[in-house]
DNA sequence: GTCAATTCACATGAAAGAGACCACGGTCTAGTG
DNA sequence: CTAGACCGTGGTCTCTTTCATGTGAATTGACGA
């Protein structure tokens, strides 16, 4: 009975006109076979590693771009050519990938050295080991035979930010203690002022070259975004103006690929859903929508209990003060705290003190769940003053899920 | 009125603790020959 | 005799607490015009 059913539904499903032809091409771990807008930057890559061809280590290499100006995707292309050029010529070249940012994985001194022993085949506990000892394993297999290693560390100012810039002092000066093999950095960054706060010895041997990731302006934007469309969708069913208005979008984000190509997807599969035959313009804007409030919601629900009881003290708190008028919808640091203590107790959790209060305060703030501004009050002292950062309706919905984790009724 | 000192209510830093996870080596135990 | 169970020690890592120090401008109060 139900399998009959489910047979007319999924037959409605396939016969439904798809607007994708090929979807993974706007998602973001398509390697395009080209990259549009970033010669300039390939030729310089290019050149500074090229030297690895003579069995020469090239210089560190560091990259600094905001997020999704394809730094990632122009080092990676470069060095898979890098890499079968060297097969064709007989060349020990190993290259090494590492996001840094990748929790539990690589966010850590240990975890990040842990991470390249694995990718070249070594095996090490999570945890247990001395630093050190670690340290020592991957010097071991490096050094194992003649070949010249590419290091890449995506995402490096997370890490430094984290814990500090040992790891990289420690790398460069690796090479003086390897006898066959000889590593190069490729330290990739999305902050421009990472190498500011570093160690003056790390930063004038990490950044021996440099190369600048522009943002990309909106004309820039909408070639990818054609290109890529092109392959994505069934011809004829983007609406003109689409991919100008995706373009527009995202270059106001500082010029993010990745956040146009998301936009365009999600816009897709919108479009698909209610069955239109056409992607349209107002599907971007519903798009825009949807992205922000998975994105919110997503981050919501996966916070620990502590950090959402803060949030729901910080969104009742923020009701509270919008039906009385004389007071705009600014909360500040203590008042939050009260609250939030109260409702510690209410829910049978020990409420922290308010100094990791604060900290967890401008975490939520960098996730842009909330804006916090440290104002002084004068006489009045010296807080900070919040808000909150989300959409109404996304409110209503984060406020159910918190009350269902909570075990509010209401 | 002007100016520096005061003062508030936190922000921000540094250090250290708690507790979870884990590896390693040594010791104990039970099963085997 | 030996494999496996079971410690104790020492390591990493995250989340917190404790203690200490910093800070921007409204307020205050002294001062001079």
């Amino acid at each position: 009975m139900r399998g009959v059913r489910l047979k007319g539904f999924f037959e409605n499903f396939m016969n439904k006109e798809f607007l994708f032809s090929d979807k993974s091409v706007l998602q973001s771990n398509y390697d395009p076979e080209n990259i549009q807008h970033r010669d300039q930057q390939i030729e310089q890559i290019a050149n500074i590693l090229g030297s690895v061809l003579l069995y020469q280590k090239p210089s560190n290499l560091f990259c600094y771009g905001k997020t999704g100006t394809g730094k990632t995707l122009t080092i990676k292309f470069v060095t898979n050519d890098l890499l079968s050029i060297a097969k064709e010529k007989n060349i020990n070249l190993e290259v090494i990938y590492t996001n840094c940012k990748l929790k539990n994985t690589a966010d850590t001194e240990y975890r990040v050295i842990a991470e390249l022993i694995r990718s070249l085949g070594g095996e090490v506990p999570k945890t247990g080991l001395p630093t050190q000892e670690v340290y020592r394993i991957f010097t071991h297999i490096i050094d194992s035979k003649k070949q010249l290693v590419l290091l890449i560390l995506d995402e490096i100012d997370q890490l430094v930010e984290k814990t500090g810039d040992e790891i990289l002092y420690t790398l460069t000066r690796m090479n003086s203690e390897l006898k066959n093999a000889q590593i190069s950095l490729i330290g990739i960054s999305n902050s421009l002022v990472f190498t500011d706060n570093l160690d003056p010895r790390v930063k004038s041997s990490l950044s021996e070259e440099e190369i600048i990731f522009p943002p990309y302006n909106a004309l820039q934007l909408q070639d990818i975004l054609n290109q890529r469309a092109k392959l994505a969708f069934k011809t004829g069913v983007v609406d003109s103006g689409v991919i100008e208005k995706c373009a527009a979008y995202a270059a106001r984000e500082h010029g993010d690929a990745r956040r146009a190509l998301e936009l365009l997807r999600v816009s897709g599969e919108i479009a698909e859903r209610s069955e239109e035959k056409k992607l349209s313009i107002r599907n971007i804007d519903l798009a825009e929508e949807k992205i922000e409030k998975d994105r919110v919601l997503d981050i919501i629900s996966s916070q620990p209990k502590q950090q959402q009881a803060l949030l729901y003290s910080i969104m009742k708190i923020n009701e509270e003060s919008k039906d009385i008028k004389h007071r705009d919808d600014s909360l500040f640091t203590g008042d939050i705290y009260e609250l939030y203590k109260r409702i510690c107790t209410e829910i049978k959790l020990r409420p922290l003190t308010q100094r990791r209060i604060s900290d967890i305060i401008s975490e939520l703030d960098m996730l842009g769940i909330v804006n916090g501004k440290v104002i002084s009050k004068g006489r009045y002292g010296r807080t900070r003053k919040i808000t909150l950062a989300i959409h109404d309706h996304t409110k209503i919905k984060a406020k159910e899920i918190l009350e269902k984790n909570f075990g509010f009724s209401r």
